[in-house]
DNA sequence: GATGAATGAGGCTTCATTCAT
DNA sequence: CATGAATGAAGCCTCATTCAT
């Protein structure tokens, strides 16, 4: 019994926690990390205050455990994305596409992805953890593309191509909904100019 | 006498501006937005709150004001750049190459470039501005080097362009000083990213 | 268990909250709108200048707060000493007397009273109402006592009869207080006035 | 010629100094002492900041002196009012009239009348001049009419007096210029409150 | 005499975090 | 475990007044 009910607490707790990190980036990817307060993500997740230092050190840990999360959260669609094609250029192709798609169907997200570059603390650290796990990924198959090139340069191509795919995103959903080319249209857009900036298009 | 007298004080006054815009690029790319405060710029300028709100409307003003001064700077560099080239691939080569470097070489302007993607108000939009000129001439390249791509899609392409350039000197100003590649190496390598992205190279 | 104690803290916070508006009518009215300070206030409250933000709105909310505060003791106050009397005239005579007795013996409340016709926003609204609502009181009263006077003219009749009130109070409480007549002289002179004023002495 | 220059410059600085006078009473008619700012005044004077401590220690000093020029308009109206009629209670409904027309007539004036009952300082010392001077007026006329009043209440009710035809004259102001009724209306009203009020009606 | 740029003290307010209930 | 009232440090900004030109 006493098996059963801590099970069911850890069961909650869990569910607890996600609804915050769920809460978090609604409010931070709207108002940004300095615009957004506890008490918001404390009211529309329908928890206290007190609730939420328990599961979260400080503001600064929620922005940076969201953030996590949402470097998982996009690891997981583009690796249902890659595990679609097959061939280094294809998979390259469905990466680039399948990630501006994810930003452009994710506007929080994507803004929490752009604003945590200059927020200094954890949440700069893991956001450079999550871009660095993508950029590691580009820079592999960039090994096999395009062997030649050197380790450091392969590292600093894999930047140009999040920073094109991130800006290119960003852009598009500051503009007029009803003006702008479609999601998918956006997508092939930078996956050109990236297969191609890495010569393999 | 009155003439030289007013005259004398419209250069103090130019020049007390320019001295307070010097300080706040300074301490706000060093600090961001947020943990810079008014004191600090005042003080660190040799001035007063008083004076400070004398030429400025408040904290947002001179983060604005300061980033079009950024683009200033940055187009007279980007200028003389390509005035030294001459053909349009070529041109477009020493665009980014200048970019790039002018970044490399100005790491807190560099910073506010990056952080004012998310800042809302008037400095996001003074940053869209000074984004929007430079996506302007690329685009305005791209018609001449690749007239058969849609205008839409080339503003698109541009912002590629951008993003590549900002994220790649931004991530090889957080690295180790000692440990990475040079500042010409940087520029070589997103210049032929970009060059390749649009198909120039 | 649990509703003993929200019952508890419900009343803590109404206790809290009146004491800041005891304190509030003894600042302002000492110092004036203007020359008293939130910090002040709340630390004659005994309290912290987060909790008063967790009760008003800002300094003006409290003033106005306040200001419906003794609008609520005046009523309360005039009503008894209405009651006591029968017959309209009677009833008149002892409302002056009360509200001038009342100001009298309520130095702050009479100088909130008096500096809330000229603060602007909702202090000088909220005056407007509690001087308002006695204002129609005594119309009423005029409407039995003299029928024939016009709605519009009973309505400035009162006014004046307001004003006669808290000016002459205002001056009294201005007074070297060994030399002037005492309150109940005060009382029956104003009484005499007011009741002449609209005929019924 | 050196007395002929002095002279001119002795009128000048009467000018301007009058020009700084109206000015302030424009301003602090309409936004109160506190709202206006110094700068304000010497913008809408058309001079400068150093010119203003030329003729004024203050703000507060403005304030004061303002409002003894306010006093002495009002008496110089009152005094042609006055003259025009003969025996004590014309002489006394005349004050009523006159006093309850101007301040109908100078919106201004009226208010800085009102406000500067609370405001401490020499503004209040000088209302309390202006006001007391009036008073007497009443009082001596008071000794006249009815002699048998002792002299101490018959200054309260000089107050009552004041303090009716001010509030109703400020209540009347507030009031929707379309819809209430007019001057000669509202300061009838308040002269037969007036007169009734000390028995002479 | 006249100008207006410069000063800086001090007020209001927000919000991350703690802790008694 | 949960709650939410309370804390108080710290930042932005205004404006009366001075003084160099």
């Amino acid at each position: 019994m006493a098996y059963k009910t801590s099970e069911r607490m850890a069961e909650r707790k869990r569910a607890r926690r996600r609804r915050f990190l769920d809460t978090a980036i609604a409010v931070f990817g709207r108002l940004g990390y300095h615009s957004a307060t506890v008490p918001m993500i404390v009211t529309e997740a329908g928890s206290s205050t007190g609730a939420f230092y328990l599961y979260f050190r400080n503001k600064e840990d929620v922005y940076a455990e969201a953030l996590r999360e949402i470097g998982a959260r996009l690891a997981a669609a583009l690796n249902v994305a890659i595990a679609r094609e097959s061939g280094t250029a294809a998979q390259m192709g469905a990466a680039v596409e399948g990630f501006v798609r994810w930003l452009a169907e994710n506007p929080p997200e994507a803004r929490m992805l752009m604003e945590a570059a200059t927020l200094g603390g954890r949440p700069e650290e893991v956001r450079r953890q999550v871009i660095e796990s993508h950029v590691r990924s580009v820079a592999a198959a960039l090994e096999v593309a395009a062997p030649r090139i050197d380790a450091a340069d392969r590292a600093l191509a894999a930047r140009c191509w999040m920073g094109a795919a991130i800006e290119a995103a960003t852009a598009w959903l500051r503009m007029d909904p009803t003006a702008r080319p479609d999601a998918a249209r956006l997508a092939a857009i930078v996956k050109r100019f990236n297969l191609r900036g890495v010569g393999l298009a």
